[in-house]
DNA sequence: GGTGTTGTGATTTTT
DNA sequence: TCACAACACC
């Protein structure tokens, strides 16, 4: 069906034809299988197909269903071909995903689907087709252009900052990347007054520019930037966007030829648009007016890159008469869970205001932990790990369920026999002999609901108390992640997982195609393919090292400049005209017939990339400088390389992977094995976990000091909305931690529980007291905060009167001390419990004798060596019982 | 031109 | 603490 309708892709005479004709009417009101099992609210989203409609969606409410729906619908009722539908996503993640998603609906693949894809990978398409018209009659941009990643972009900052003598001592090239970017991001084009435009910056004291002003605007490099990027046929990721933008606007017919072709548009993330964005989108909407924009001002994180909530804020006025539909059932999170994460962004103002609202049964509450300090806090969500991945959670239930077992037979009794309600349910008796009723909540849900749905039976009711008194105790380890505010946070994981071997992944490190390996391979790549390209001869001029250093790259740069050649070109020249000698000019000679050999290869048809990529890296001496090297990464860069290689054979040629490769900078990620997942609060956007841990709430840290510093009351709404969806990317259970210590860039620096965590409805908050935590505990030391950068009373006292933290100390009070500990009280002179020769417990080294004493500090001769240490994170050995684990073992 | 040393500064990240 | 960049030195 769909691939029959591409076919008429493009061709006028399909859409004229596609007036309700009399054999589309009789084809017309087809059933339409994909709506069934759709909510109202998302029935309505799916159906509410003309005019502007702003979708808003909840997390967890099936938004990327509805979504994926209404294509299938607009496709089914005819409205519209493949091809005049526009999808906009940002990652390409989430284009794939609908993709695969609208195919499964359609039972086909969506080949059809040619304007699905994220704003850059859209807005090349366009931009290829009316490249020239972006620059002045002089200079405009060739269809061929190449997308420039972070790197080039960088490299050729600095080129020009450098000739601008900039003073990079203060004023570096990321801090004024991060402008461009932003220009670009608000669409602000080089100004006419350039200097007017963006920060001052000063150029080095006594730069060689004579009778030039000692001051230089961002604005200024800016258009120096733009002037060269047109130079190299060259645009960056904000010029995809602006220069569509641009395009649009100075060309009312160009822009009404697509407005004419987008009859639908649908867009991903509102909330998450930026300025370019939004007016690229208003653009193409004004011709049909049918756009329909999903988002949750709720989840709006990218704030700090451009994001403007305003946008999805603005919606109903800037397209009036547009419908708000609101999707507010979630299908992911346990009642709990849910009214924390609402009570907690209920402190955000201006919100559109969503109520979320579930049918899912109770679960357990949120859980809040205070821990001693960051690795107390790893150590303890290690074992956690350990307890639900093993099924020894505290809150297991036995896994002997007599009840449970005659419900089993029953089942099979009833199965053999042919007969009765239940095996009706094919699904139930998977559930069951898959194990899946067992470990995942939604199933466990699904079931009870079909029971329920049945008639009154006693088996059914044997079998509904059977399923309700054993849940769930084991949780694959695939189930279970972690997510921080900064990434400097997962380090005291990985390093607890590593010692406990705990298998782990970090999601969102650095990605395949940045690494500096794939960077250099794809810099040798281009050279092949487009000989201009001369951002990619510095990148590889001398990698691996050929003795072409700085000033050779001068001479080069100088003869090419002043012929008006690329530098490839300019190199030739240079090594015709003898311009450098001995090695070096045998260097270069030898790698311009390689190139100009790899070029010839690379326009034949006939020859193989695969087999040319592997030549190149070869041949250049690519491959044997990491062979060559001793590091302990070499190995894997090698590996990177040859899976390099094999990514090409899934492309026709050279040209077309790095057009892939310049827009879609991911790799194929491996899920096989089973690991806890590590990331970011920001990369989990859009992911749901059974079991999430949020470590690190505490003030400074989350909410980022940073964040408030630089954007006030905004920073801290955005860092509340980024609580919120942490917390709502768990379906089962969330548990919320923080640390009174924590180690930053070295230092140990002690800091208060988030304010976030006053801001949680008590009535759906546990709090855990952690093993450890006996009387005296925090209330009574003031020690563990004596390093404190809070060193005022009232806020200490703040600390203590949080509800947490009172919370706490009331449990651990009303918590008897176990009969092998002496209550610790750290008095004013701590040291003086101790003197030189005693024996003391530390948690991390172990037992050790006291070799020296000055104020509260000690040295101590651990079996690892002598450590010098502050005399209150030590006890004297005598108390600290062999059995004592380390988590039982305070401050 | 390659290697060692000192200094600095440090969220969140996609395309 | 650690990574990376800029400088000094061989």
């Amino acid at each position: 069906m769909l691939q029959a309708m591409s076919q008429f892709d493009d061709h006028d005479a399909f859409e004229a034809a596609s007036r309700p004709s009399l054999s589309q009417r009789a084809m017309a009101p087809r059933p339409a299988p994909y709506l069934d099992g759709l909510n109202p609210a998302q029935r309505l989203a799916v159906e509410t197909l003309d005019g502007p409609v702003l979708l808003l969606a909840g997390a967890g409410t099936g938004k990327t269903r509805a979504l994926t729906t209404r294509i299938a619908h607009l496709l089914m009722q005819g409205r519209a071909t493949p091809g005049r539908i526009l999808a906009v996503t940002f990652t390409n993640k989430a284009a794939r995903e609908m993709k695969e998603r609208v195919a499964r609906l359609l039972g086909e693949t969506v080949e059809g689907m040619p304007w699905l894809g994220t704003f850059h990978s859209i807005s090349v398409k366009i931009l290829r087709r009316h490249a020239e018209l972006v620059g002045d009659g002089e200079l405009h941009l060739k269809p061929g252009f190449t997308i420039l990643d972070t790197d080039d972009q960088l490299r050729l900052l600095k080129q020009l900052m450098v000739a601008e003598a900039v003073d990079q001592q203060r004023w570096s090239v990321r801090w004024v990347a991060g402008h461009i970017d932003n220009f670009k991001n608000r669409h602000e084009r080089p100004s006419n007054d350039p200097r007017s435009q963006g920060p001052i910056m000063e150029r080095i004291p006594n730069a060689p520019l004579v009778g030039v002003s000692h001051k230089v605007s961002v604005g200024e490099i800016y258009a120096q930037y733009q002037r060269r990027l047109l130079e190299l046929n060259a645009v960056d990721f904000g010029d995809l966007l602006m220069h569509c933008v641009n395009i649009f606007q100075a060309h009312p017919d160009v822009l009404a030829q697509w407005q004419d072709r987008f009859r639908y548009i649908l867009v991903d993330e509102y909330q998450d648009t930026n300025v370019a964005q939004y007016l690229w989108l208003r653009l193409l909407a004004q011709g049909h007016r049918n756009i329909c924009c999903v988002g949750d001002d709720d989840q709006s994180i990218y704030g700090w890159r451009g994001a403007e909530v305003g946008n999805i804020l603005r919606f109903e006025a800037d397209f009036p008469g547009a419908q708000v539909i609101r999707l507010e059932q979630n299908y992911r999170s346990t009642p709990h869970i849910l009214a924390a994460a609402s009570g907690l962004i209920e402190h955000n103002k201006g919100r559109l205001g969503k109520e979320l609202w579930t049918d899912a049964q109770d679960g357990e509450k949120v859980r809040l932990i205070g821990h001693w300090d960051s690795e107390a806090e790893a150590r303890w969500i290690g074992e956690k790990i350990e307890d639900h991945h093993s099924g020894r959670s505290a809150e297991a239930k036995s896994r002997y369920n007599p009840r449970l077992e005659s419900f089993e037979q029953e089942l099979d009794r009833r199965s053999k026999a042919g007969l009765g309600p239940i095996e009706k349910h094919g699904y139930i008796r998977q559930a069951f002999e898959s194990g899946e009723v067992y470990r995942n909540l939604k199933t466990y849900n699904l079931v009870l609901n079909l029971l329920q749905a049945e008639e009154n039976t006693r088996a059914a009711g044997n079998m509904l108390g059977a399923v309700q008194s054993y849940v769930v105790q084991k949780y694959s380890l695939n189930e279970i992640a972690i997510l921080v505010r900064a990434s400097h946070q997962m380090r005291a994981f990985e390093d607890r997982f590593l010692t406990i071997g705990l298998p782990y992944r970090v999601i969102g490190g650095p990605r395949f195609y940045e690494r500096q390996e794939i960077r250099d391979a794809m810099g040798y790549f281009r050279l092949a393919v487009s000989p201009t390209d001369d951002l990619a001869f510095e990148r590889i001029v001398n990698t691996p090292r050929r003795g072409l250093g700085p000033k050779a790259l001068q001479t080069i740069q100088r003869e090419a400049r002043e012929r008006g050649l690329s530098l490839l070109e300019g190199a030739a020249a240079v090594v015709a005209g003898g311009g450098l000698s001995g090695k070096a000019a045998a260097a270069l000679r030898r790698l311009v017939e390689q190139m100009g050999a790899f070029h010839a290869e690379a326009l034949d048809s006939r020859a193989s990339h695969v087999a040319l990529a592997e030549r190149i890296l070869d041949e250049t001496g690519y491959t044997a400088m990491w062979q060559n090297d001793k590091s302990p990464d070499a190995p894997g860069r090698l590996d990177n390389l040859k899976e390099l290689v094999k990514a090409l054979e899934e492309f026709d040629n050279l040209q077309g992977f790095l057009e892939h490769v310049a827009l879609v900078m991911d790799a194929a990620e491996g899920e096989q094995a089973e690991e806890v997942s590590i990331m970011t609060l920001h990369a989990a956007k859009g992911l749901e976990y059974p079991i999430v841990f949020l470590p690190g709430w505490e003030d400074g840290l989350f909410p980022s000091q940073r964040s408030m510093d630089e954007s006030g009351l905004k920073g801290l709404e955005e860092e509340r909305r980024l609580a919120y969806v942490g917390l709502t990317r768990a379906e089962e259970l969330a548990t919320i931690s923080f640390a009174g210590n924590r180690r930053l860039y070295g230092q140990w620096q002690s800091s208060l529980p988030s304010r976030f965590i006053d801001e949680l409805p008590e009535d759906h908050i546990e709090v855990l007291t952690p093993p450890g935590l006996y009387n005296g505990g925090y209330g009574a030391a003031a020690q563990p905060f004596a390093q404190s950068s809070m060193h005022d009373r009232a806020s200490r006292a703040d600390v203590y009167n949080s509800p947490g933290w009172k919370r706490m100390q009331d449990r651990a009070a009303a918590r008897p001390a176990p009969v092998h500990r002496t209550p610790i009280t750290i008095d004013a002179e701590p040291a003086a419990r101790f003197a030189v020769g005693d024996r003391v417990f530390h948690q991390k080294f172990g037992t050790g004798s006291i070799m020296g004493i000055a104020e509260d500090t000690l040295t101590v001769e651990f079996p690892a060596g002598f450590k010098t240490i502050k005399a209150a994170y030590v006890q004297p050995a005598a108390t600290a019982a062999p059995d004592v684990t380390p988590d039982d073992v305070p401050f």
